[in-house]
DNA sequence: GGGTTGACGTGCC
DNA sequence: GGGCACGCCAACC
């Protein structure tokens, strides 16, 4: 029974440390399909059923931007929950993105 | 088996 | 610098 994108994905996810946030791609390149960065974003629209908890505001677009805050319910939420880790967000964009980023293929 | 989808990424205008 | 079009691959119907 082998674990398929999806909990692959959402076992990366689910490493990524308080206060650090990672893109879709670093995630897709660190599963050895830098091409499949949609399947990470599917892969946190599929998070709702997984049955562990998955940090999925930590995970945002290569430009550091809340893509998939709507898929919170509440707009402000993935704000206010990486606000609440330590990390700048202006714009729906994190502003010390860099700062914060989070690389599973080199820190994992 | 085939077409559609998608919380992306890159390139081009 | 912002916006649009194409590509990419796995899951879903």
């Amino acid at each position: 029974m082998e674990k398929s994108f999806f909990e692959a994905v959402w076992d990366v996810v689910e490493k990524i440390p308080t206060g650090r946030v990672c893109s879709y791609g670093a995630i897709a390149h660190y599963l050895s399909t830098p091409k499949a960065a949609r399947m990470v974003g599917w892969a946190m629209n599929a998070s709702h059923s997984a049955k562990r908890a998955i940090p999925a505001h930590r995970v945002v677009n290569r430009l550091g931007i809340l893509s998939g805050k709507q898929h919170f319910g509440q707009l402000d939420l993935m704000e206010k929950l990486l606000t609440n880790e330590g990390l700048i967000i202006e714009n729906d964009k994190i502003v010390n993105f860099e700062e914060k980023f989070w690389n599973p293929s080199i820190e994992l």
